[in-house]
DNA sequence: ACCTCATGTGAATACGTATTTACATAATAG
DNA sequence: CTATTATGTAAATACGTATTCACATGAGGT
């Protein structure tokens, strides 16, 4: 039998299982009984701590919205230009999507914004919230005179996301199949000569 | 019993009742018995005319790529200014979304890209003709002052492509909760900015 | 009119998945 | 040291989905 541990630790485990799940095999597959071939444990055991997949799924979601959303936050606060905050946060964006292939997948799955509604209305809100911060960066760049006047903030914040997201997609769609680091530094570079 | 028909006008009509699924309820939830209820048929009679759901995958794919990509081909190769041409490109692409939000589920569905690998193969190829097709497009721009010098023709392909991708991910995230029409403008507008 | 064959369907079949149950075992409080 | 409780698991249950089967029906050729 396997070695007992905790309730908070067994739920870390879980956690980290089903986002591996997720990033081989696409939110299709998150199933129980994949969760718990992942973690090696029984598929009895996962309900001895989570009452049920939904529960899994917020948790999942809760763990990505901290890694993901506070991480840009914290960047967005601090008191360099503009233009390098954006850099930081697009460069640790791909850098987590490259570690963590399943997040991509999981927060813009179909099955989650479909078939778990509070989910998707959590994800959403901190969708929205990443906009605002980003749009905020922008709009201060403007101001600063970094980026060019005439910009619309928000719009440009969603083009350099939809630039992220794109490229996110490809490579997850290519089965990694090119190398991600190369494509965003190309990006970036364009990305500046758009908006300066 | 239902009235009889050929088996190309019930091929048809499944592929419609499949993308119009999709666009409902997501490609986790295109099972047979959904195709069925939206085609008005039993599911036996789906079988009939499809030997089983990756040939009615295959249609669905197969009836996208020739109203997606064959447009976009035909704008490109007519003999208008290159931003004229990528205007028309963007708005018949948001159109074609708002009309079909099937579309953009099915083509960036992670259980298309990892449960049908030749489908997604498939699929892959057609987005690599779009993306060249616009790179084409970007380029002839450049080359004739219409978009400002030094600016990376694929990488601008890509920023566009994502622009649009990540609108219509928004859009069906949302339940289509936006009017995605005058959001489209201002990004298209906003994207003339950046690259003029 | 009648025959044939394409088309249509309800009912089985087989399998996968989520969840529950009954029981086992080890940590820990007393 | 023992009793209690948290943790672990195999097996049973219930349900959904893809696919097949045996039979029904009607359109079109003869």
């Amino acid at each position: 039998m396997l070695e007992k541990k905790s309730t908070r630790v067994r739920k870390e485990e879980i956690v980290q299982a089903a986002l591996e799940v997720v990033g081989r095999k696409g939110v299709r597959a998150l199933t129980i009984s994949a969760i718990a071939d992942s973690a090696g444990m029984s598929e009895a055991n996962i309900y001895r701590h989570f009452s049920g997949k939904d529960e899994i799924f917020a948790a999942v979601a809760e763990f990505i919205g901290t890694a993901v959303v506070s991480n840009a936050a914290a960047i967005a606060g601090g008191s360099r230009k503009p233009l390098d905050k954006l850099e930081t946060i697009f460069f640790s964006h791909i850098a987590l999507i490259m570690e963590h292939p399943g997040i991509p997948r999981f927060v813009f799955s179909d099955d989650i914004h479909l078939g778990q509604r509070n989910l998707a209305d959590t994800l959403s809100v901190r969708i929205g919230n990443y906009i605002e911060t980003i749009t905020g960066v922008i709009a201060a760049g403007i101001a600063e005179g970094e980026l060019k006047a005439g910009l619309l903030p928000r719009e440009t914040a969603l083009t350099l996301l939809g630039m992220i997201q794109f490229t996110a997609l490809r490579w997850t769609m290519s089965n990694s199949s090119f190398e991600i680091q190369p494509e965003a530094e190309k990006l970036w570079l364009n990305f500046l000569h758009l908006v300066r």
